[in-house]
DNA sequence: ATATACGTATTTGTATACCAAACCGAACCG
DNA sequence: CGGTTCGGTTTGGTATACAAATACGTATAT
């Protein structure tokens, strides 16, 4: 957790905190893992990310330091960094953690989200409801993203949501991948709409429950991709 | 998260690991901050640290980079790092945090642990009950700790266990001082006895719900004393 | 041909020197 | 008393050096 958002502050200070350089280094890494730039196992060469990037060794050795607590990539003595590759276990593992944020998240939310909140939740919602009936992935996504954030920021816990933020970006960069069927896209719509309700009643045991079960069935819908690949290597 | 504990690798090859020196700076550290010796708000004097510990700024530094990430210390541009000081608000967000994970990792460990381990904990509580009735608060602590750890590990889940041990470790310091009083430890001791109760029935559930509460129990009593002592400092 | 051994080239981890910019504190001035 | 100026200190970043570990290509042995 960065000082930015751990401090109290207000915001319009943070605005004005330089950020420093490994931080910037941080991000940019961050952004090539998530976005799949970096496929996993990939070694991080110092010298060529120096060229790469600008910069000198120390802040992008710092960077890597970072990196490697957020669990983003994993640091071998003496060789250096790599894109951590998760074992099937590590994925279900994480995925477990994230169910249980994303629960406590959604319970907390239900007990302080404003009514303005619900209906703009429910208002991205009904953007997405369009977006499955076009069959449009990709928004869907960004919507899907959008709604579970606005839960998190409901829940008006910052350590929650940073906590969330940095555990469910290991996992980015396998959501993309995951073509999900008709089928199953189609639950978790359906479970969607139940979130909406939930919130709107302000159920948060409910929302808690639906919200684990949604990250869950993402996880094994993940997991039976990885499957499917992995027997396309091996074959 | 640092690579010993994310890599699935055999514990073997971990004590085979020689690790880097901003690690063992880290570690050293951590152990310095959860204990108190570096008391919230301390400044973190780079070259007085380096004579301290006998290394040099490069690792040092990237040391108060992965403490930064741990949210342990606060990096102030230009100013270095400074150990972290929680207000009131981040002591009640972490809390909860921190009971959502407590609640999952009883969830889970009803789910997965065997009968010796439940019996293992079930020892464990009653040398807590002797300690409660012998008024010894150190030794009730330890095994405190040693229950909730071994609940920990009986879910089965290092990426759980690995991030609650770091978040938990921004409380640590906090946790040591708070002399509960008498109606709040008997209290404290009757929800460990329900948590046994739980196990034992394996009722996720339950001991999910119990956790929970445990822990924001510990919260309210710690936030008081924070109280007491604030107002101590205004008087 | 495969496997082993060896020597060289890279790469990493740490230390050190250096510099500009930011910060701190104290004397100074209005 | 509040603000300013100025020098010392600390920090962020770069560059360099070097030992140890690793990676790799070649030669050798089986």
């Amino acid at each position: 957790m960065d000082q930015a958002e751990e401090s109290g502050d207000a915001s319009s200070l943070v605005s004005i905190q330089p950020q420093m350089l490994h931080e910037a280094i941080v991000t940019q890494l961050q952004r090539m893992i998530v976005e799949g730039t970096l496929v996993p196992g990939t070694r991080l060469n110092e010298r060529l990310l120096c060229d790469k990037l600008g910069v000198s060794r120390t802040p992008l050795r710092e960077a890597f330091r970072v990196l490697a607590a957020q669990g983003l990539v994993s640091l071998l003595p003496n060789r250096g960094a790599i894109v951590l590759q998760l074992t099937t276990n590590d994925i279900a593992e994480t995925f477990e953690v994230v169910s249980g944020l994303e629960a406590l998240s959604g319970e907390l939310a239900c007990a302080r989200i404003t009514d303005a909140e619900v209906n703009e939740i429910r208002a991205l919602h009904f953007e997405m409801l369009a977006c499955h009936a076009k069959r449009d992935l990709p928004g869907y996504y960004r919507l899907n993203f959008k709604i579970h954030d606005a839960i998190n920021r409901a829940a008006r816990n910052e350590v929650l949501r940073q906590t969330y933020t940095t555990i469910n970006s290991r996992l980015q960069s396998l959501r993309f991948r995951s073509n999900f069927d008709r089928d199953k896209w189609d639950a978790a719509v359906r479970e969607h709409s139940a979130m909406v309700e939930a919130l709107d009643a302000r159920d948060g045991a409910r929302l808690g429950a639906i919200l684990k079960t949604h990250v869950l069935a993402k996880c094994a819908s993940v997991l039976a991709l990885q499957a499917v690949a992995a027997e396309a290597i091996t074959r």
